[in-house]
DNA sequence: CCGGGTCATTGGTCAC
DNA sequence: GTGACCAATGACCCG
């Protein structure tokens, strides 16, 4: 229920940059004591000495509290134990000798997120402090708490990272390797190719409106995911040298409705605009050469086997 | 600048049910300090009187901790300050006189997602304890912190309904009406946010010129319809503040005209382009079409006035 | 899985 | 430089 719940509202689409990412308390009630994730390792304990903000009254069994190393700086919420909060998690925490050696109580850092790390046997720590009569004074917790937050901070790294490559890869990409084309993540084989949507895409509308393209450099622009767009004439050329096959797209089903056929197309008014452009400059936008919605010839028309010399062709014809 | 990295990190779309929705931190060092937000209101101030788990001697100016009204409870964290974090902020707490009734200090609670709207002036709480000595057995720390909780969480419901309706509209709503930029007709949700065709392309040029805007007023000029643009800072800035996001805008498609590589081969006018587009007033279809008869004849035509000279020409040559 | 289609969103254009 | 207007892209869905 609990966990299901911050699941659900986890991800609710952030919004436009309002969001804050840090993610190291539950909001619900009992989140925190019920997800003990972080143990500061017992044998980096060290001398207990130094000046902390910890109240020595509030450091109970029980109790959870927030260190902070200094005024300012983020507080660290932990969860005082007087013995591993459970057999199964005290397996995870490393050698029980080391966790059990003199009459030390322990204090066991929480943080909602590394609790599965925990459980999946991931490096912890155990930091321990005398038992019995138990003095603040004694424990360096500006070292410890540095410490701590550097872990949390490297684990939250990571944890990004994991997510973003899970997101990218998670998708579709279990089985098919980068788009051949443009190295974007491929999402099946498309006419012949493993290729990615976009290229999917712009080569079924390449081959249907049979376009030229022009290239205003040397005909061997990069293509790859940022640059694919820059030059439709070698993307077009690039998804015929790995192999599209231009015959393999298929006549366009659903014929584009008819452009309402405006019956006084007569003479122009002077109400009317004729713009005439040349283009010098332009050298990834396509070139009309006609519009097939306009001149639409049934169906036979598409000799679209003509494979790499198609490219060719529409080239001269410009 | 520290806008920008909230905004990207922020952000980091949530991969599979990990991320903890819970945001009332920043994880940077400084962040709770940075971002007092909520605040209990002095009139609300009860009797001092119950228990706590919080610890008497940390409850100093300056000082961070966390109060949790019982073990296993979502441990709230706040500043304790002696006076208001700033003029600027205790001009938004409500009235003067409440504030400062009584020799009481103030207790601020912190929540990095609120500062926002304590700016906007949106209703907060102040929480106010005698100065000096200040026993924390004399304040119904569970009431309090009840009633604050519950505040948190009424507002983060409103957050996550507001990116629910934001979400929902997206897909329903046909009809963008106002640009949140600027208020003109919106054309559609641009770089994440409801925007219109100015601001759409004003964003855009902005981003990718990489140009720095000054603004010659105190950084406030109005943005709407007839304002926009008398202040290219402010606009750029509102622009960023409502949400547009600069990593959507994709990296120009036909870069720059790549100076030389091509000698005036004859191939350059295979890339040379005529459009005459008849263009009636309403949905008008534009016919394209190539007259290989017209030659390029100028040498370094630039592109606007050359340009549109070319077009007069042509022009007047039909 | 792999064809096809959709359409929100991005990009480019160019009179002004 | 601006913004109304149009073409292109590609994530997503269907059969
Ligand atoms: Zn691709
Ligand atoms: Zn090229
Ligand atoms: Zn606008
Ligand atoms: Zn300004």
């Amino acid at each position: 229920m609990s966990s299901q719940d911050e699941g659900n509202s986890s991800l609710t689409s952030p919004g436009a940059g309002a969001v804050n990412p840090a993610r190291f308390f539950t909001m619900e009630g009992g989140g925190l004591g019920e997800n003990i994730i972080h143990v500061i390792n017992p044998a980096s304990l060290g001398s207990l000495s130094g000046a902390t903000t910890v109240a020595n009254s509030a450091l109970q069994a029980g109790n959870m509290q927030t260190i902070t190393i200094q005024p300012g700086t983020f507080p660290i919420p932990i969860s005082i134990a007087q013995q591993m909060a459970s057999a199964n998690q005290a397996s995870n925490i490393g050698s029980p000798t080391t966790v059990t050696n003199g009459g030390q109580q322990q204090i066991i850092m929480s943080s909602a997120d590394l609790a599965a790390k925990l459980k999946d046997g991931l490096p912890t720590q155990v930091l321990q402090v005398p038992t019995g009569g138990f003095s603040a004074a004694n424990v360096d917790w500006a070292a410890k708490l540095k410490e701590l937050q550097h872990a949390q901070r490297i684990d939250r790294l990571r944890d990004e990272q994991i997510q973003i490559r899970q997101r990218t890869q998670l998708k579709i990409e279990t089985k098919f390797d980068p788009c051949v084309v443009c190295g974007d993540k491929a999402s099946g084989r498309h006419y012949g190719v493993i290729s990615c949507e976009g290229c999917k895409g712009f080569f079924k509308r390449s081959i249907r409106k049979q376009l030229g393209y022009a290239c205003r450099g040397g005909k061997d622009c990069p293509i790859n995911k940022p640059h694919r767009n820059r030059c439709q004439y070698c993307r077009l050329q690039k998804c015929l040298a790995v192999g599209m096959r231009a015959e393999s797209v298929q006549q366009e089903r659903k014929p584009p409705p008819e452009k309402d056929i405006r019956p006084p197309m007569a003479v122009s008014t002077s109400t009317q605009k004729i713009y005439i452009r040349k283009d010098f400059t332009s050298n990834s936008a396509s070139v009309p050469v006609f519009s097939p919605k306009f001149e639409y010839k049934g169906e036979q028309q598409q000799n679209n086997s003509a494979s790499s010399n198609l490219l060719a062709n529409l080239q001269e014809r410009i």
